[in-house]
DNA sequence: ATAGGGTTAG
């Protein structure tokens, strides 16, 4: 009400009620524009820029062109900016300019707000009779190639043709950048080689081009063209995306080469070339390299430790990993997602369920984004740490579940012998309309052989190719051998074998030796071994089931001899090694290991199992060791095997009823099987162990894989 | 006023 009044009263009172502090003739307000500009120029927050927009909005002779359009460049592109209020200006001003719709256009092609409103601008620009020039037009394509949108994008590159702009070299390379990421590499490369003037920009834009597409050798073969071809010197941009195509192709002669090429240069380094060569030696292997690069970078950020992090763990070094983690925490870096998915993988692998938990702890009460990486991460850890249940929880809290949360649970629920629920849950998984991949079906064929499932593996196995036109690897060929294996179908295995599309590799008849073990086949098991050995005589894997198959059969005069062999032929054995988290420190045991600083109590508590596992009347397996050695030391010498060192150890240092979860890199012994069931009754434990192939949960003198392993 | 940058899973 009171403001129509006021402004009928009369013309012009709104000026002079507003302004009465300032002179009202025009020549007086023209005055200020300098001053205005200014102060424009050198706008550091919204307020200030409130406070000035107030004035220009008392001052009429303020409100030209020019200031608004300063105005709403400020809005849109400092970083304390505000889009919406550019875009209130933009609207309220009588006659926006290009200018300031390229401002806004940039400002929303450079957030992260959703790029469809700067075709919205961009639209309403060509309605009003704009021509875009030639800051418009990359502005726009970054709009589109951050859409993903190639319809689009086409009709700008047409409308690039139309003005002439495509000779333009900004055009040029955002529209090759446009078309890289929706995949037309060609037509990146036509634009490319039909470009009047080629930039290093032109150049890097096509190598990451090529590297993002999975064509990394390509991407490298162009950087080398650039360098012999070229007057053009390779800069720090350049350097990251060569670097990282490099680290792809895991070429550790190439990624040298590729350095020295980048110190002839003279290249500088940056902490994002520091951080993608040490990502790059990490994944070629030279992990020593790359933790020296590491320790001489003068500046790090989370991304360099997260570099360490993940470079380690793909090596299998989880403990390192975490170490490094520690090392980052107290140096006071804040980690982010991605360096807890990298912590998280770690538990999975080492088994630390209880610094698992602490980091869903830090997660919830950090606020740290929980997005999908997070979420599969943790199902997979709670899994990995025996905690499917746990594991189970999170996966059906969680938002978006793609192909990778079911996996991970499919592959946790067979791992832990719940194959019905793995199988469930793969029906669950096409109901809701998620394509399984390669590896889920590893997890489903898995989870058939734990459980015996013949036929139905046998229907999955053809549902691969026939309803998800996927191609069974070799990988899955096996998981058939195993899964007929294992049911006593020894001979169809072999039929399997002999009809498959690949060479069988040592997964194949090390499977079939174990089925041979399970169901005593000895002369069938001998012609599998010779099939082992040859694919791999330096390990001795062949020889320890094959002599477990001659002692089963009390053939112990062919089982030493097995031994003796494995001894001459200097064969590696791969030493049985397991891990027990206790207190968030994880403790690794060795076979027949001394050097943990509570050895004494450990063999002590070993004394006191076997003599209380005898008077329930256990008797040892001696069968398991093999020793050329009198029966009394055999039983000693199993004594010493990691698992009991670290159950011992468990034993001794947890409180009464707290389950013990163990982790082993090897498979579990059928004598430790036995013993680990006598110990969970006689000690009230539960206790959970991972082996190579799958978990046990003892409870009650019972394991959940039904002595079936 | 313009384009190209590193680490993430089963």
């Amino acid at each position: 009400m009171f403001i129509r009044s006021c402004n009928v009263r009369k013309p012009g009172y709104m000026m002079s009620f507003s302004s009465s502090s300032v002179p009202l003739s025009y020549e007086v307000g023209a005055q200020q524009l300098p001053f205005v500009l200014q102060r424009l120029e050198s706008c550091k927050s919204m307020e200030e820029l409130k406070q000035i927009h107030a004035t220009v909005i008392k001052v009429r002779p303020l409100q030209t062109q020019l200031v608004f359009n300063k105005i709403i460049a400020f809005c849109a592109l400092s970083t304390s900016g505000n889009l919406d209020y550019a875009s209130s200006v933009l609207t309220r001003m009588g006659s926006p300019n290009l200018y300031a719709y390229n401002a806004i256009i940039r400002g929303i092609s450079c957030s992260k707000r959703n790029p469809i409103e700067s075709l919205l601008f961009y639209r309403e620009m060509l309605e009003k009779g704009f021509s875009p020039d030639n800051f418009t037009l990359p502005f726009i394509l970054k709009a589109c190639s951050h859409l993903r949108a190639l319809r689009e994008g086409n009709v700008v590159h047409a409308q690039s043709i139309k003005t002439g702009l495509v000779r333009n070299v900004f055009v040029i390379n955002t529209l090759m950048r446009l078309y890289a990421v929706c995949g037309t590499i060609k037509s990146a490369q036509k634009l490319f080689n039909d470009s009047p003037q080629r930039d290093l920009v032109s150049w890097t834009t096509l190598i990451q081009g090529y590297a993002e597409i999975g064509l990394p050798r390509e991407a490298v073969h162009v950087f080398l063209e650039m360098g012999e071809t070229t007057y053009l010197r390779a800069d720090q941009v350049t350097m990251v995306i060569v670097l990282s195509a490099c680290s792809k192709l895991g070429d550790l002669d190439l990624c040298k080469r590729i350095h020295r090429h980048m110190d002839d240069n003279k290249v500088k380094s940056d902490v994002f070339v520091g951080n993608a060569l040490v990502d790059m030696y990490m994944k070629c292997g030279d992990v020593d390299y790359a933790c020296r690069l590491f320790e001489t970078m003068p500046v790090k950020n989370v991304v360099s430790w997260n570099s360490m992090i993940f470079g380690l763990t793909q090596q299998g070094e989880f403990k390192e990993a975490l170490s490094v983690f520690r090392r980052m925490q107290v140096n006071g870096y804040e980690p982010d997602d991605v360096t807890l998915v990298g912590v998280l993988n770690c538990c999975a692998n080492l088994g630390m369920l209880e610094m698992g938990k602490w980091v869903h702890a830090y997660i919830d009460r950090n606020q740290v984004r929980a997005d999908r990486f997070i979420g599969n991460a943790l199902v997979d850890m709670y899994a990995k740490c025996g905690s499917i249940d746990q594991a189970f929880e999170v996966f059906k809290c969680m938002e978006h579940k793609d192909v990778y949360s079911y996996t991970a649970m499919i592959v946790g629920l067979a791992m832990h012998g719940e194959g019905e629920k793995a199988l469930a849950l793969f029906s669950d998984m096409s109901r809701a309309g998620i394509k399984p991949d390669e590896v889920t079906f590893i997890g489903i064929l898995s989870a058939c052989s734990h459980v015996g499932l013949v036929e139905e593996g046998h229907r999955y196995f053809e549902d691969m190719s026939r309803l998800y036109n996927l191609t069974p690897q070799i990988e899955h060929h096996g998981c058939m051998v195993d899964l007929l294996g294992r049911a006593g179908l020894i001979s169809e295995a072999e039929e399997f074998i002999r009809t498959m599309p690949f060479k069988p590799d040592a997964f194949v008849w090390g499977s079939l030796l174990g089925s041979c073990r399970i169901h005593g086949k000895v002369e069938q098991g001998e012609s599998f071994m010779k099939r082992l050995v040859e694919i791999e005589p330096e390990r001795d894997g062949a020889y320890v089931l094959m002599s477990n198959i001659y002692a089963s059969a009390n053939r112990w005069g062919d089982a030493i001899m097995m031994r003796k062999t494995m001894e001459e032929r200097k064969v590696k054995k791969i030493p049985g090694c397991s891990f027990i988290e206790v207190d968030g420190m994880v403790h690794e045991f060795r076979k027949g290991e001394k050097s943990h600083p509570r050895t004494k109590e450990i063999y002590t508590m070993l004394g006191e199992i076997m003599s209380r596992l005898k008077e329930q009347g256990y008797v040892a397996e001696t069968a398991s060791v093999l020793l050329d050695v009198a029966e009394e030391e055999k039983e000693l010498a199993l004594c010493h095997h990691s698992e009991r060192l670290a159950i011992a150890f468990g034993l001794i240092c947890t409180s009464p009823g707290t389950t013990l979860r163990i982790v082993k890199n090897l498979r579990v012994c059928s004598d430790c099987h036995s013993v680990t069931k006598f110990i969970s009754r006689i000690f009230q434990r539960e206790i959970i162990v991972r082996d190579r192939n799958r978990f046990h949960h003892f409870r009650e003198g019972l394991c959940s894989c039904k002595d079936f392993w």
